[in-house]
Order: C-alpha cells, then structure tokens, then sequence
DNA sequence: CACTTGACTACACGATCGTGTAGTAGTTTG
DNA sequence: CAAACTACTACACGATCGTGTAGTCAAGTG
C-alpha cells in the first residue's frame, strides 16, 4: 500500500491535495489557491506543474483511477474471495473513492470509464457465482451505484446512524448493514414478475 | 399533481429554473445570471424576490421537500401499497430529487433533514412489514442511500445500461433492476454473521 | 389627483477565480 | 565556465460572480 519512491514531491504533495479537497469540496467549489495553501506551494507552481484547472483534474483521475485498481488488486490477492468482494472497500481509498465520485458527478470521462469498468466486473462476477438476473447489466449498473451510493451521502448516512461512517467502525456498521440488505430478501421471484407487468 | 393556481409568476419561473439548474449544474455551477435568463427575466429580479442566493436555495429547499412529500402523499394514496414502496418514486419527481441530492450534497440542512425522515420512513415501514434486521437504523440508512444512489448517478449508470433512465423506460428498467437487487439475497445471514465477526 | 407599493430593469461595485508573465535560485550539461 | 533547464515565487490581467444602487412602470389607494 506505500507510495512510489518518488513520491513526496511537491508535485505529488498538489496532487495529494487537489485529491482531498476536490473530493471533500468539489471542483468548483476548490480553488487553485485553495489547493497551493494545502499543498504548502504558491499558486504559480500548481499552474508551473499541470498547466491548468482541468489538466490538473485529469492528472488526479488517472492518479486516482490507478491507485484504485492497484489497491482493489491487493485486496483480492490478500483475502479470501467472498461472494461480496465486488462490493469491498479499503480504508486507503476513502478519499480515492470520494474524489473520483465528485469527478463522476462534474462529468469526467475518465471517472466514468471506471464506474463502467465496475459494471463489468460486477457483471462478470455475477456471472461467475451463478447470479443470473433477468437484466444482467442493469443488475450490475444497480450494484455499482449502490456501491458508491453511502459514499456520496456520507454525511448524511452518517448523521442517520449517528456515526462518522468515514471510520473504521463506522465502516464496518454500514457495511454489514448493506450486507442485510442483500441477505433479506425483499421480494420474490414472482413479485418481481408481477411488478414487472404492473409498470409495462 | 398539478401546481397551484399563482403559481405560473415570475417568482414561481425562478423557482422553478433555480431547482431545475442548481439539479443538473450542482449549486455553485450555477450562476444567479444563468437563473434569470432560464426564466426570462432580469437577474435583479431574483435578487428582488429572493434576496440572496443563500436564500434562493433555501427556499428551492423549501418547496422541494414540501412538493415531495405532496408527490409521495398522493402515490400512496393512488396506489396499492407494495413491499416496496419507500423506493418508489414518481417521474414528475426526478428534478426534485435531482436537486435535493445535489442541495444534500452542499450541506443543506433542510434537504439532509429530509433524508433523515427518509430513513424514519423506511425504519418504521420494515419494521411494519416484519423485516427485522439486527440494525434497522444502519439498515434503513442504506436503503435509502440506495434509494438515490441511481439518480446521482444516472449519467453513468444510463450510460452503463444504453438507456436514459431519465425516460420512463429506463427509469423502469433500472427500477427492476433494482427489484432483482433485493429478490435474490447475495449473502445467508450465516455468512452475515461470519463477515461480522471477522470485520471485527 | 397625489402618493405609495411592488414588480422589474440597468448598471456599477468589489471580490475571487483561472490564467498569463516575469523573474530568481539551484542544478545539470556541454 | 557558460548555457540551459527545472522548481518555484510574485504579481498583474481580464472574466465572472454575488451583491448593491438607482430608477422605471403599472396598479392600487387615500
């Protein structure tokens, strides 16, 4: 999980920052200046390193995009496959998945193209473990978005349950909650069916 | 569901442009100007009746939350009552509900208030329909999280699924979809057990 | 008729933002 | 050693934004 060597640079220190604070803030509401004072730099040298605004954005979506399959790599090689796994987060990448959800939302291409590499995989997943909706892409659309939905609303999700969600514990809570939810059945079958027809 | 009869002022066109715009654009993408000419009038005029961006939103907040609850009031009046039904949600609704995510996301008090009745909501209707979690507050938040997470998200997740779910079609679609979520249980509530432990 | 009030517009203000320019200090390179 | 390059800062620019001010116009109202 450590970083590259090379890593500690004042450029790396922007990206970091660009990273939290468009992630806690948004795009828009995160101004170069903003992201110079965190980062410890002058304004000049974010500008000096990418160039401009959206340079800097694509830069922090490859980053993010990178670590985030580099650290979803390591959680499949270090623990045991669960039939959940498509749905499993690490720690680190709490604010990986903040920023890159804000990026989805202000309409990057990059953030994009990895929600829908996440359909596939959750698709394939399913597909693999013997899970055969009727609608296997919109199925596997629903679980991405679910994935990230306690993401986006974290705030809100935590002033629900009355825990900072962005914890350790607090993970775990909603995390097992959501497990609920796929393990208690809402419906059958048949009442899907039925609705199915009820809404054509 | 029609609207009030004075409600066709230049007042209500404001209103109506600002909910619309601060949905699609976000809060701070969306300039005071941009309002004013979406609804055909000067920009001094927002500020005549409204005073105050800050006070814009709020009274957007306002009357979101007051015609959701209206939307909501008649769906369950209008229609038999399903399992499923705190997810259910009317097509007339999804630029309220777009708004609201987004005022949600911005830290509007009033807009999280109404989440937290969401879960309310969803809490005493498992508890109503003998769905007994062993969190129901952890588990009504994240149903409700899941209950928006496909409008947040709905670029990428139309894009994911080839459909608009904006449109009734694929609003149904992804709404089955989502059924199919909750009909076929990914987790026993042995292995639930078995992931709590470890996690902990 | 004079007066007030509310809807509405035009325009100017300071602040902030992304961006552009110029320049310094330290290191590398031929 | 001189030239070139890189990291970095300071400062100024136009644009945009929220806001403030002044004024027009029409509809009441005494």
């Amino acid at each position: 999980m450590e970083r590259p060597a090379d890593d500690l640079t004042a450029r790396a220190r922007i990206r970091d920052a660009a990273i939290e604070l468009f992630g806690e803030r948004g795009i828009d509401g995160t101004s170069i200046r903003d992201i110079a004072a965190a980062a410890g730099v002058s304004s000049g040298l974010v500008r000096h390193h990418f160039g401009s605004k959206e340079s800097l954005r694509e830069a922090c979506d490859k980053y993010a995009k990178e670590r985030m399959l580099q650290i979803g790599a390591e959680l499949t090689q270090d623990h045991d496959l669960t039939r959940l796994d498509p749905l499993a987060l690490h720690p680190v990448a709490f604010p990986l998945q903040l920023y890159i959800v804000r990026s989805m939302m202000d309409g990057s291409e990059t953030a994009t193209a990895l929600f829908l590499e996440g359909v596939d995989a959750v698709e394939d997943w399913a597909a693999s473990y013997g899970i055969t909706p009727k609608d296997p892409r919109g199925y596997a659309a629903a679980l991405a978005a679910i994935k990230l939905s306690v993401f986006i609303l974290r705030d809100q999700v935590s002033k629900a349950i009355g825990e900072d969600i962005t914890t350790p514990a607090g993970y775990n809570r909603i995390g097992q909650a959501l497990m609920e939810v796929f393990a208690i059945p809402l419906l059958t079958p048949e009442q899907v069916d039925k609705l199915r027809k009820q809404e054509k």
